[in-house]
DNA sequence: GATAAAATTTGAATCTCATTCATAATCTGC
DNA sequence: GCAGATTATGAATGAGATTCAAATTTTATC
């Protein structure tokens, strides 16, 4: 029926322009200044119409984390898909994780805040379910470079499966996120330029799971080289000054 | 003047008050159920009383988060303090940190909630400066291992200072922590009982350092002893049965 | 021990929003 | 063109954080 499509597609419309709105919004004045009845005025609807599409506030956070997870998708398939060693792909994975929590840091401090058991059970299940299922791409391409790199031999399994295997970098990545978010934290604990470090322990992680080709901790050059080659290669929109200062956490000396 | 030392006694006996009963309010229903006025009614205050001590209720919950560092940093001190090589003190570090997430999991989601940028902004800066200052002897008790690790010659700098040396393995903690507590997130990437899987990669990262003596990977009975011995010889009181249910989320097949 | 100034405490009143729901407007099928 | 169904509306409600003028208590001085 060719007008029920029409009212669905309507809908959904209406729905990804609150969601757009909203993230203006939220860009503008930080999350805990969104409020839905600016929302809904600043759409031209009435604040019922906006719980039409979410059942809460909280809700409607959820899916704008959600619907951003593709922009954060785009480049982990870049990263994935390019064309070099599965080792130096996952690599190329967490640069493209630290390339997108530069660009977007707002997105990142929602999806913090989106993740927090509070706001977490505070959405509707189906909406939940959905972030869930959006997130589920992202973890299959990276397993795909686990899955190769054992069928290759570059890395035995060590009794772990390929989900497993990439578990670790992932929570190491997203606690360096954490950790970097939490102001001050690092610099109290003199940990300058975490996301250089991060990359240095992704190495070190990596060699612990024995995973060809071994990259020599201490070979500075070897690691810069490496990434600068990632940037070239796989994020060559990354101005190549920024390699630097993609490591660098904005006020380090 | 002892008078007004009494006085500034009483006042930090009050806010003591305030916060155990904040936190027996929040075990009970949640942080995000918590209320100023009632909070102030059971302490038998006014709410304009409560506000004499905490600038927001955001304040309040960075206060809280602060005051129970204090219970996590017992279990990191005895972890730091065993008779056992450091490598081996480091796991049980870890270890300290997965028992005290399962022991007061409301205290993480706490952490977790404050240290999210939306809270942690609201709250005061003299408040946040006092988490932060809370969190330094916890850094500095690990930072010793791996200081002690480094003179004995068990890892080799690699450029590292000591703290970045311990932040990856931080970082994977901390992460791990978000990982889990994202509920449903593990389950979809098929990584089921996450805490055992930090230790193995724990034991990986630490490889990866070069940091001896060298777990070998695949030797699951290796690793399953010195958890044992952990346990036994750190961690008594917790139940020698507990040990694969430590490692297990609830809800795991 | 009386008095006034200073410091502390109080809680009703205010204010900010998220959320609801009775009503109005619009659409659909006949 | 009309009854019934579906959608949209936004004023009203409710929950709860925060404030601040007034009340109370303490301190200092004689």
């Amino acid at each position: 029926m060719g007008i029920q499509d029409r009212k669905k597609r309507q809908l959904e419309e209406r729905e990804q322009l609150f969601l757009d709105k909203a993230w203006t919004l939220i860009q503008q004045e930080g999350v805990l200044n969104l409020q839905m009845s600016r929302l809904a005025a600043e759409c031209e609807y009435a604040v019922g119409t906006l719980y039409l599409h979410f059942s809460s506030k909280e809700d409607l956070l959820v899916a704008l984390a959600t619907r951003n997870v593709s922009d954060r998708l785009e480049l982990f398939l870049r990263a994935a898909a390019w064309a070099a060693c599965p080792r130096d792909r996952m690599l190329a994975v967490v640069v493209a994780d630290v390339i997108f929590s530069q660009r977007a840091p707002e997105y990142f401090r929602l999806a913090q805040y989106v993740s927090t058991h509070t706001i977490w059970v505070a959405a509707s299940e189906a909406r939940r379910e959905a972030a869930l299922e959006a997130s589920r791409p992202v973890g299959e391409a990276v397993r795909d470079i686990a899955e190769e790199a054992m069928r290759s031999g570059d890395v035995a399994s060590s009794g772990l499966t390929t989900q497993e295997m990439c578990s670790g970098i992932w929570a190491m990545t997203e606690g360096m996120h954490s950790l970097v978010s939490a102001s001050g934290l690092l610099e109290t604990h003199s940990v300058p330029r975490p996301y250089r470090l991060l990359i240095k322990h992704a190495h070190a992680l990596l060699n612990g799971l024995g995973w060809q080709p071994i990259m020599p901790l201490n070979d500075f050059d070897q690691q810069q080289a490496l990434l600068e080659r990632i940037l070239r290669e796989v994020f060559p929109e990354v101005p190549i000054a920024a390699c630097q200062a993609t490591e660098n956490q904005p006020g380090d000396q």
